[in-house]
RNA sequence: GGGCGAUUAGCUCAGUUGGUUAGAGCACUUGCCUUACAAGCAAGGGGUCAUAGGUUCGAGUCCUAUAUCGCCCACCA
């Protein structure tokens, strides 16, 4: 039997453990139709937060949902190698033990990186475990695996030989810290304080100069021309003259290009071909050499004079005193711009001119596009909202810039021998070919997560089955950067979508509404929650709290109450099985049903269609209010409350079993341990397992029309007892009464000993909800506030009775309103009016 | 500059294709140890749905502005 209270700590030990070694979680019965999810790999680089916690619970929350209903579910578990992520800390570990990374074998250091990622899979799989997610072990893949390596240089070579991935010198972010190169997502803009350095580039044999703002005078070692635009009229003079540039003292020469905006600054660019995208394409129109001024770590080269091996900040410090002294500084504009920071070490990110490795985007995000126009075919997300996020990325993106500078990650399948360039997968013949050191943008394996775990670029029968997948759950915030690649790298090698859907949600945040983060040391540790609290009451909570693609505020007294909801189904439980102890399968019938079994049946069916038709459209808040008022309202307090009058009664044990069976597995999804625990408990049951038992299915012949006359029972009960209370009558009361009752309310109210059928010269109230009515006697006069709160009942009434004949004199509510409400309506006037009478006669 | 979201009870949030007098949890008031649960039960108070217009028989919901807060993208010499 169960405890008087629900113990979390008690229901989830050992349960995990139970379901791995039944093998309730694996997939492939080929009998029933597929159904798959991929988890969002997390990275190995530390342990999961509350955002993986939502994340997570909402997928088994839909694949057990679809498990129970007869699909072969299947929820693919794996984890991301996470390149720089994981590598600056590994390093930042290796420097705390006094290890220089960067001195280290690279095979060493690899040894040092796999133990790592053996520690944090560890780490992950239990908390996989305590959050008690039904995945597939037997398919778990990790990003740097083989044969998602297979896949990735199969993909490299195929794009490649389509002329869709190529090899360029071009500016793109550097990561001075980690010395990589970073795609344009990996760049996070910042508003900073900096300022305007104004300049004098002196023409040359002149004492007349062209004002030169810039917020990076460090770069000037760089200059190779200086820029106006060919229609500003202050400056045509100057075009095709040489200015000199300060400090170095060279000559550069003036030129006119449209990117110099006349109404931006003075004017005047100075152009730095390796240190500015835009620069960049301007020395290409002009011809102009590219002069690269910083190292990879951020310091100044050789070219940069005197400041050579100066930090770049520390540069420019000592630069702009130089020029003060030099008279070659005309003003220091103090202004807040944006300055691109590195994701993940926060440094600011140089635009540094380099060869990279890059994804030609364009033909690929176009196909993406086009297969967005067809419903049929395309990502659906849900909300819908987000594919604008999707289609704006599509059209604006431009080439990916997929090799970095690590050694954590798929090493690019590219040989070098002098000029020659091999690209395959396997190493070439012959002597002296050497491999491309670097590796690929972490996201570029993660793009083929859908389909290069189920065993691509093989055409397995894995693949067959469960591509595309059935739906994605992912943050919004990781649209960018995941969701979009896996689409146009699924079309480009399924020709298919990766998955149907895109169930999109948001971020957590703590209570004040702010991000959680580990500056801010808000974070809360999911395990810690669980502990308190326990997985269920967690999962619940954080399904259940918002509506889809909404951002989440933790709130631990929301926790809390939900850990109350779950004790009051404990507690439900408990009395159901209290009084089914020798309650037999063979007893069980729902025939002779008593009309309140009938009402709370009928109410439980109108739930299921209520939750089916919500887990369908992944909105889990309105699943959980409709649980919630079902379980604890009409199951709880009111149908058990019915229940204690007949508790020997079949039908009343059969009701009891067929509603709380219902309850365990609708709530199964959401909080799966509690439920199984209780499950287990009940006399008899369809299945070894909840979580491989049936879903409820909504049956029609369960609709009873007896649910409108226990309605009025229940109405009738909370309006007497209103009045009791209102007018402070305790246990000394008289009643006659004045309709046919029902013996129900009878007992509910205890009303037995009070039944008079004489009336009394004492206060009367008359009490009605128009489908039962009595009069109350009590010893008590009729006081001022008795009289008012009479009349105030009256007043409310006529109001109504008022809206409602304004409502139905209206010609254009009557003509176009449906003819139902507009009967309702009528029906609802004519029983206040009634009622009404009864009042004002009592 | 472009886009998106939010604004509803003291707090945190729901509110479906427009349809009774707008809901929940927490908090609050009153009365209850009623043998499943006092982490409970019963009854109750509390909202001019950000503002201004409009469409409609009917608007929290649709349209147009405005305000405040937040986010994304782009630009930033």
């Amino acid at each position: 039997m169960l405890s008087t209270k629900y113990d979390h700590l008690m229901v989830e030990e050992g349960k995990y453990e139970k379901w791995i070694a039944k093998g309730y979680f694996k997939s492939g019965d080929l009998t029933k139709k597929p159904f798959c999810i991929v988890i969002p790999p997390p990275n190995v680089t530390g342990k999961l937060h509350l955002g993986h916690a939502w994340d997570t619970g909402i997928q088994d929350a839909i694949i057990r949902y679809k498990r129970m209903q007869g699909y072969d579910a299947l929820w693919v578990p794996g984890m991301d190698h996470a390149g720089i992520a994981t590598q600056a800390k590994i390093d930042k570990k290796l420097k705390s033990e006094g290890i220089n990374p960067r001195e280290m074998d690279r095979e060493e250091w690899l040894k040092v990186a796999w133990s790592w990622k053996d520690e944090y899979a560890n780490n992950i799989h239990k908390q996989w475990a305590k959050l008690g997610l039904s995945l597939d072990y037997d398919h778990e893949r990790f990003t740097l695996d083989d044969g998602l390596s297979k896949a990735v240089k199969h993909v490299f070579v195929t794009l490649y030989n389509k002329g869709l991935i190529y090899r360029g010198e071009r500016i793109i972010n550097w990561d001075p810290e980690a010395m990589t190169a970073l795609s344009n997502e990996e760049v996070i803009y910042k508003d900073v304080k900096g300022a305007f350095y104004h300049i004098k580039y002196y023409l040359e044999d002149s004492n007349d100069y062209l004002e030169v703002a810039t917020t990076r005078p460090e770069t000037l070692f760089g200059d190779t021309a200086v820029a106006v635009n060919p229609d500003d009229s202050r400056y045509q003079k100057y075009i095709g003259k040489n200015v000199i540039l300060p400090i170095v003292n060279k000559k550069i020469p003036v030129i006119a290009d449209m990117h110099a905006d006349p109404e931006f600054g003075t004017g005047v660019v100075k152009i730095t071909p390796a240190h500015d995208p835009n620069d960049f394409e301007v020395g290409n129109r002009h011809n102009l050499e590219r002069i690269v001024v910083i190292n990879p770590d951020g310091t100044m080269n050789e070219n940069a004079g005197k400041y050579k091996g100066l930090d770049r900040f520390e540069c420019r410090k000592q630069l702009i005193k130089d020029l003060k002294d030099a008279d070659l500084l005309l003003e220091i504009e103090e202004i807040t711009h944006s300055v691109g920071h590195s994701e993940r070490t926060d440094v600011m990110v140089e635009p540094y001119l380099s060869k990279q490795w890059f994804v030609k985007m364009r033909p690929l995000a176009d196909a993406v596009l086009e297969n967005q126009k067809n419903k049929d075919t395309k990502v659906n997300f849900v909300p819908k909202r987000f594919e604008k996020i999707m289609n704006h990325w599509m059209t604006i993106t431009y080439d990916w810039c997929i090799s970095r500078q690590l050694w954590w990650g798929h090493r690019i399948p590219a040989w070098y021998k002098g000029d020659e360039v091999y690209v395959g997968e396997t190493e070439p013949e012959g002597e002296g070919w050497v491999q491309d050191t670097d590796v690929l943008d972490t996201w570029f394996s993660s793009a083929l997560w859908p389909f290069s775990t189920l065993g691509f670029p093989e055409n397995t029968d894995m693949l067959k089955r469960y591509y595309p997948n059935d739906v994605l759950i992912s943050g919004y915030d990781i649209i960018p950067f995941w969701v979009n690649r896996m689409t146009f790298q699924g079309l480009e090698f399924m020709k298919q979508r990766p998955f149907k859907e895109c169930l999109i949600h948001g971020l957590i945040r703590d209570k004040e509404g702010r991000k959680m983060s580990k500056s801010l040391g808000n974070g809360i540790d999911p395990m810690d929650v669980i502990q308190e609290y326990g997985a269920d009451a967690l999962r619940y909570f954080l399904l259940t709290a918002t509506s889809a693609g909404m951002d989440l505020r933790y709130d631990e007294e929301k926790v809390k109450s939900t850990w109350n909801f779950i004790n009051k189904l404990w507690n439900a439980s408990r009395f159901c099985l209290l009084n089914m102890e020798d309650f037999k399968e063979s007893d069980y019938t729902l025939k002779e049903l008593k009309k309140e079994d009938k009402w709370i049946i009928t109410r439980c069916n109108k739930t299921i269609k209520e939750v089916i038709k919500y887990m369908d459209k992944y909105e889990f808040n309105n699943v959980g209010a409709n649980l919630y008022s079902f379980i604890w309202n009409d199951f709880c307090d009111t149908y058990i409350e019915f229940a204690k009058f007949s508790l020997d009664s079949k039908a009343t044990k059969s009701t009891l079993y067929y509603v709380i069976c219902n309850i365990l597995k609708m709530l199964h999804p959401l909080m799966p341990y509690v439920t199984d625990e209780i499950y287990n408990k009940l006399p008899f049951k369809d299945s070894e397992n909840i979580m491989i038992s049936k879903y409820p299915m909504y049956d029609k012949k369960m609709i009873f029309k007896e649910e409108e006359e226990v309605n009025h029972i229940i109405d009738f009960i909370k309006v007497f007892r209103n009045i009791k209370q209102e007018q402070g009558i305790g246990k000394e009361f008289k009643v006659k009464l004045n309709s046919k009752f029902d013996d129900l309310i009878i007992k509910m109210l205890k009303l037995d000993s009070h039944i008079i059928d004489k009336e009394l010269d004492i206060t009367k109230y008359n009490v009605t909800n128009n489908y039962y009515t009595l009069d109350l006697y009590y010893e008590k006069q009729e006081t001022e506030n008795d009289r008012i709160l009479k009349e105030k009942q009256i007043e409310s009434l006529k109001n109504s009775i008022l809206r409602r004949e304004k409502l139905l004199s209206n010609e254009g509510y009557l003509t176009k309103a449906p003819k139902e409400l507009v009967e309702s309506e009528k029906a609802k006037l004519k029983e206040e009016k009634e009622l009404l009478e009864k009042l004002l006669n009592a």
